[in-house]
DNA sequence: TGCGCCTGTAACCCGTCTGTCACCGCTCCG
DNA sequence: CGGAGCGGTGACAGACGGGTTACAGGCGCA
């Protein structure tokens, strides 16, 4: 779970660092708005932490200009009495704020929140029903059978659809979330790995009973 | 394995003291910074537990004198609502904080976490399996082998596969450990040393037994 | 100063993973 | 009927990452 940190404060920046790898996270930090946005181009991010007054590109900027290209969750912090900001921020698609000083417990459960919205939260269950995810062996194993190894990309496939069992979730959404690609095009990518992942946990990859299509997505079935 | 515990609050003291002493490690009490610093000198310690608010010399003026002179885990102890000092607290080198009041039972979990990431848990120890590390000697037994002299960082990578013995380490996470880098970087070095590191200990570096290659990392395997 | 060893860097091999294409079968609908 | 759209499948090439060899700079030490 990466999560990238936008603040020219570097004080602050490590504080927040540092409040999230001990919860386990994974920190990208970025000093300034331009930086914020090369590292998101190179890494990507699971979550973006944006502070808004940053030299250079503000973090409305920053945040203008991810959201043209990703979904991604983002988080912006602001100084308390400029309340005005906040609804400029929130209009250009920043999903959550926090006003300076804020406790770093506030912070992770905040960053929780959020993450849990977009189905990505990794306190979410790495166990459902018949399918137990080992993120750290990248490996699933089905119902008490062997243990299946997978590789990065199936591994992320199968924890959004985990975190959210028994429901579809859309092909684009899943495009978003295991390549950061913008919505729409390419469906090829997950038709593929759909059926490489179905090979390797499905006892009859031809007729799937865990990773079923559904209408416009798909879903896990896990009883 | 010692603690050193400085606190002015007598009661919270011992109540740390009494939860260390349970648990199995040697508490070190000081009842201010002056004193914390004086014990520090005399008998070092393996971990460092400070409160911010002390009369004389703060936590942070311990802290930082600390520092210059250690690298020892330090947590601090900070009250609810105050959390701006924790801003400061980790600048001056700190490693983690908790906030009054917390549960004997959190402060146990913190200093364990704190110590396996110093890589000197005692529950993870310097021998596991055929594995026996030697520190001093900076050698390592294998099986009743021959002790094999290691170098710094061959020391250090093993040191920290030990502690998570059986358990994939990431490559992020050994090189943070092991050079002390941040996020992401340099897989090179790391595959070297590893290469290195098995030419030493494996029998067949070529199909290595103890030191596995695992999904986005290494493990130890240790029976 | 010259000689080791340790460490970092580059270049190469090779197996796996991933992106892409081509094609199949099915359904929907004009 | 026939074509368009969609999902599933097989094949393949390039990208990627780990393992390996080779070599150069750094550092301690005689």
């Amino acid at each position: 779970m990466k999560v990238l940190v936008a603040d020219d404060d570097a004080d602050l920046r490590e504080l927040i660092a540092f409040t999230l790898t001990q919860a386990g996270y994974l920190v990208l930090k970025a000093a300034d708005g331009a930086a914020a946005l090369r590292r998101f181009a190179e890494d990507s991010a699971d979550l973006v932490v944006l502070d808004i007054n940053m030299p250079g590109l503000s973090g409305f900027q920053v945040c203008e200009a991810i959201r043209a290209r990703s979904r991604v969750p983002v988080m912006m912090l602001t100084v308390r009495g400029e309340e005005e900001d906040l609804v400029h921020a929130l209009g250009l698609g920043a999903d959550d704020y926090l006003t300076k000083p804020f406790s770093p417990r506030t912070l992770l459960a905040r960053i929780k929140a959020l993450l849990r919205r977009a189905g990505m939260e990794p306190a979410a269950p790495l166990a459902a029903g018949r399918v137990a995810l080992d993120l750290a062996e990248h490996t699933v194993r089905i119902a008490h059978g062997e243990a299946v190894q997978l590789t990065k990309l199936e591994l992320r496939l199968l924890q959004m659809l985990l975190a959210n069992a028994g429901h579809t979730v859309s092909s684009d959404r899943l495009l978003v979330q295991v390549w950061g690609h913008r919505s729409g095009g390419d469906r090829q990518l997950l038709k593929q790995l759909v059926h490489r992942l179905r090979q390797k946990i499905e006892a009859d990859p031809a007729a799937p009973v865990l990773l079923r299509t559904a209408a416009a997505g798909y879903k896990l079935i896990v009883d």
